[in-house]
DNA sequence: CCCACGTCCCAAAGCGCTTTGGACGAAAAT
DNA sequence: ATTTTCGTCCAAAGCGCTTTGGGACGTGGG
């Protein structure tokens, strides 16, 4: 049978407070006592329940992580090395990270159920849309959240972003010192926040060297290699085609790339390309050929940090001090150079 | 203040019993009270803690998904799929996904902990090595789990895995009946059960054709482009070269055209490859230029199904009773054709 | 010598739910 | 008319932990 705190106090013959107190560090106990306790505890394999841990405290030690299930289909591998990072953080808390898979319409009811029912402590929200209202909800339903990326909404919330206008507004600025004229975009969904920002970032660049963005320059969509290949296919049929694209993932990125070659290019010579990266590790920039240029900021990172985040925001950290911009790298390779 | 239960019956004239049997669909509640306890919930906005339900009952309502970091630079893309179908299963009965990332060397003490400290219910497995030291683990803590994929220890539990032996063995004996003789194969790390299988399948082929197999056109590695990329390079300096290539995943695939294409062949033409698909909804096989031949499975797919296998493993069914093996599509397309 | 004050420990009351073991009438059976 | 059964409902005892509010036992100062 599995050994209870009651078992161990019988055990010990000493009380479960003190028990308690000893396994919990409390300062009401003398250390030889805590000492002895302890060690068995650890000799006799005492693990506490959690739930009832949880009942009595009311503490849960766990996050929720809404995983759009439609828009996962956009943010799979996304996804996967963010999760890594949280999870990374919060496995040194033995806080345990709930994953809520959910549709697009059931987002609501779902929070709810998780805020409602205790299940955990805090929750992480990441693609946001500049009105997203789960800031709202999760805000009266007095759940603590950290959002990955920005919003517009005017509600104070823990976020954490990276400078994606600052990211496509250098690399937009480093193609045109470069030469180039004619500079495609193939941006992420259009209504995330994060598209947005970088598309401000782009047209922010073109203007300040008096040039008129070409809307037929501008696509956007889930970060795909379809996608890319598509979009970067019909652009360069355009006459003037583009001479450099700026890709919103490195998946995208691929499907450009492949545009280019169809088309009898070569990227690198007679085509530009800087990607944005989140540093996956099988999808190395550095390692394709001609090497890629990038904007590059670590997802993964960004999760450690989020989950950090979250911690302070439990131990009673301010929300509204609880604001990051993660500057982003430009890394230039063999995939950007002047024009032909 | 948030409505328990007390509240609920206190409002509803009643006493906790009823309350909880009425909404628990036990049958010594009239159905006139019944209705009007659902009624008074869900107008009162009444939601059971679940800390307090899981203590009560002994059940929690939660999986665990052990979530390798370490691996998960192999599986990343793979692994979001995989949750996602399970997640879809399973949240359909309320039931919560733990993720639980790990190092390789902490994964016992972590399975111990989550199994002593009543956090989940179950535990879902992947990418097992053939005597997986998890089965046993597990086994000793009484802790139910489904594995995906298989391993060769001899201990009941219950598995679902794909038929990676077959898949090879299939793609191999359709690029011999197409008349190549020299087949390369860029499996995934070595010691997974699942890239032993898909060798076997491979050499199995080879051999019923009374080919030698030749060790310098069999590689194996994490799943990724990098990857794909460097050994199919060093092996198409081979002389001579191979005239196909088998890939573990669509990341290796990408790699491997990429090495195809700066050796100056093209693929489809100069050299076939058929490639393992897990179907990812961001790669798609059809969409390449020229689409590509794979081995076809959804992990998603799986996922789900695990999800539903894990439900019945709760349910009461037995472990052993819990066996699937999946056929695998062979899904002819551009980049396979006969020899130059 | 007494009292205040630490120090170390304990009994018992929760946390919010489920479940056991009845109670109480009314209807059915004897 | 009395006993059984049945349909409804309830009080109270857990589930395994934390935490409150003391109690007992030295120690040192007045």
């Amino acid at each position: 049978m599995v050994m209870r705190l009651k078992d161990l106090a019988r055990e010990l013959e000493l009380s479960q407070t003190t028990v308690s107190r000893a396994l919990n560090g409390y300062p009401e106990v003398s250390e030889v006592t805590r000492r002895r306790v302890v060690e068995a505890a650890r000799r006799l394999g005492y693990r506490p329940n959690a739930n009832a841990i949880r009942l009595a405290t009311g503490r849960v030690g766990a996050v929720g992580v809404a995983l759009p299930l439609e828009r996962s289909l956009h943010f799979g591998p996304h996804m996967s090395e963010f999760l890594s990072g949280i999870g990374e953080r919060l496995a040194e808390e033995e806080i345990d990270i709930l994953v809520a898979p959910l549709d697009a319409d059931d987002e609501i009811p779902v929070h709810r159920r998780m805020a409602a029912s205790r299940r955990v402590d805090a929750v992480v929200l990441s693609a946001p849309t500049p009105d997203d209202p789960r800031v709202e909800l999760l805000t009266e339903l007095d759940m603590p959240f950290v959002l990955h990326g920005r919003t517009a909404v005017d509600i104070p919330h823990a976020w954490l972003d990276i400078d994606n206008e600052g990211a496509f507004h250098r690399a937009t600025s480093h193609l045109l010192d470069l030469g180039h004229r004619r500079i495609a975009m193939i941006n992420g969904p259009a209504e995330q926040t994060f598209a947005i920002h970088r598309e401000k970032g782009y047209l922010e660049a073109l203007r300040e060297r008096g040039l008129t963005p070409d809307p037929r320059l501008i696509a956007a969509g889930r970060f795909t290699d379809e996608i890319g290949f598509r979009h970067a296919q019909s652009m360069l049929d355009l006459n003037p085609r583009p001479t450099a694209f700026l890709a919103g993932s490195m998946m995208t990125a691929l499907g450009v790339f492949r545009a280019i070659r169809s088309a009898g290019l070569q990227l690198g010579r007679d085509v530009s390309m800087i990607a944005h990266d989140d540093v996956f590790p099988y999808l190395n920039a550095d390692n394709m050929v001609p090497s890629m240029s990038t904007t590059r900021s670590s997802i993964r990172a960004a999760g450690f940090r989020i989950g950090e985040l979250v911690l302070q925001l439990l131990a009673g950290k301010a929300k509204e001090a609880i604001h990051e911009v993660w500057p982003v790298e430009l890394v230039l390779r063999e995939s950007s150079g002047p024009p032909p």
